[in-house]
RNA sequence: GGUCCCUUCGUCUAUCGGUUAGGACACAUGGUUUUCAUCCAUGAAAGAGGGGUUCGAUUCCCCUAGGGACCGCCA
């Protein structure tokens, strides 16, 4: 039994959404499931439309999302030559042969097939002719020879048999006119070098998948696995591009979602196993397989990935969680001040339960984060004369604390209820509204004891 | 239009011929609570339609309908 391998073959050609993530972790989750191994390699053979910017956010996306790849990075456009000798000896063995078709006549083509209403595939004209009667002033480019006869069956691991009439698939172009392999010759090449065992990739590849068979079987070569997994769709059941709404990471990591909370969202999207829900790093591996895999395409979600991620930050130590909160801050928001740093760190106890993203814990830390209080109008204007009395009041009362803890700041709250004869709502309301800004937030004590005592009295006297 | 694929609650899915068709998210209601949340409980919610095969079909087969992908000298 060979050595698993896998591996991602993203094109450089725009910025990496979610379902390109997904393939590369199937991918990724099959070979560690394995004991395999996984490798990156980036189809950069388009010039025209390929980016350095697009790279380095398609390595950035797999790195954030804890994709990590073996070796180096195969560069296609580094192995070109490999490509066009395997192009030459498909001419030379009869596999392949030169078309010298002008772009116009295939225009022409292709301009009638749609008039006629009927498919379009490249007529074969050069397969039979004689190259003696090739026209001099045209550049061909070379097509594989495929077959005509009879049908062929892709036995896919996820889609199962798969059969097609041999006459559907054209006479492909592998060579260009300016010499250069196109998509199908490079990818089974680099395939085979790379010692692929098992293609997993969207389901948009299946045409291209009979016609790399026939490469490979022309070449005696040995042919791989191939798992065409089905595509996510948007909610409108298109397929998702890159164009789409939320469809990259950056547009999750911008909001606060974790990685590992993306990570578990996107396994479950289109594989189970069984009721499970939760899998960790660690469980992702082991139960990770091709037949858990649905065959139908499914919708992105984002109360399920928010719902996850709610889970995720629930359910994270503080120290690792701060230190997550603290890199998001760095990125999207601003820089947490070293002061602020341990009153947000102890908050962070109850913060998580109150939010579904980091950015949530942000917006509910601002009243620790910031120095001055922001105040919501609406809730400003709850302050009346009596809440402001109650206000000074409790300040009168926690100066004289000796120690400011919660217990003593339950006494309190309880000796001002029954003196003023109130109820919590009563000095809770107005106590959070001067110390945040907003009649929502936190438990109360919590608030005043992240705060501390000298912050509390100042935000009380600014009101009172 | 051709080829291929798909079809269970709104969404993600379980079921591998016999179930009151299960779970999760979302939703609704109620409870706990210190506001907002959390948490807990309860509820509503599905086999596209039609034929077969079978003692019995969500499950197997066929047809129809609907949806999707591909149809580049892009990848």
């Amino acid at each position: 039994m060979k050595k698993v391998a896998t591996r991602f073959a993203p094109s450089p050609t725009g910025p990496l959404h979610i379902g390109g993530i997904r393939t590369a972790l199937f991918n990724w989750l099959y070979s560690r499931n394995k004991s395999g191994e996984f490798y990156l390699r980036i189809e950069d053979t388009d010039k025209e439309r390929s980016k350095d910017e697009h790279k380095t956010q398609i390595i950035n996306s797999l790195k954030w999302m804890g994709i990590t790849h073996d070796g180096e990075e195969y560069i296609q456009s580094e192995k070109i030559d490999e490509h066009v000798k395997i192009a030459k000896e498909l001419l030379e063995k009869g596999y392949a042969y030169k078309c010298y078709c002008s772009a116009e006549e295939i225009e022409e083509q292709k301009k009638r097939a749609k008039q006629k209403k009927i498919p379009y595939v490249y007529d074969r004209k050069w397969r039979d002719i004689s190259e003696d009667e090739a026209p001099k002033n045209i550049k061909p480019v070379l097509r594989f020879k495929s077959k005509i006869e009879g049908s062929s069956i892709l036995k896919d691991l996820v889609q199962g048999d798969v059969e097609i009439e041999n006459k559907t698939i054209e006479d492909f172009v592998i060579l260009r006119n300016d010499g250069t392999p196109t998509y199908n010759l490079s990818a089974s090449v680099d395939d085979y070098y790379m010692n692929m065992t098992h293609i997993i990739r969207g389901d948009d590849h299946k045409i291209n998948t009979f016609k790399q068979i026939q490469i490979y079987e022309a070449l005696g070569w040995d042919i791989p696995f191939f798992a065409h997994i089905p595509l996510i769709h948007t909610i409108n059941g298109k397929k998702l591009s890159k164009r789409d709404h939320a469809s990259t990471l950056e547009d999750y990591s911008k909001i606060g979602i974790l990685p590992e909370a993306l990570r578990n969202y996107l396994l479950r999207l289109g594989w189970s196993y069984k009721d499970k829900e939760i899998f960790d790093l660690e469980e992702s591996i082991k139960y990770f397989n091709l037949e858990g895999i649905g065959k139908s395409p499914s919708k992105l979600d984002m109360s399920r990935i928010l719902s996850m991620n709610e889970y995720y930050i629930k359910n994270c130590e503080e120290n690792s969680l701060y230190e997550k909160f603290r890199e998001y801050c760095d990125i999207y928001k601003d820089k947490i001040k070293k002061e602020k740093e341990y009153s947000i760190k102890s908050s962070l106890i109850f913060l998580k339960n109150k939010a579904k993203t980091l950015e949530d814990i942000f917006n509910n830390s601002k009243y620790i984060l910031n120095d001055t209080v922001t105040f919501n109008e609406s809730d400003k204007n709850l302050i009346n004369d009596e809440a402001k009395k109650i206000i000074n009041l409790f300040k009168e009362n926690i100066l004289e604390l000796n120690v400011f803890d919660r217990r003593n700041l339950e006494e309190i709250v309880n000796k001002l209820i029954k003196s003023n004869n109130t109820n919590f709502k009563g000095i809770g309301q107005p106590l959070r509204i001067s110390l945040t800004g907003s009649r929502f937030g936190p438990g109360i004590y919590d608030i005043i004891l992240s705060l501390g005592k000298d912050e509390v009295v100042k935000r009380l006297s600014d009101i009172g």
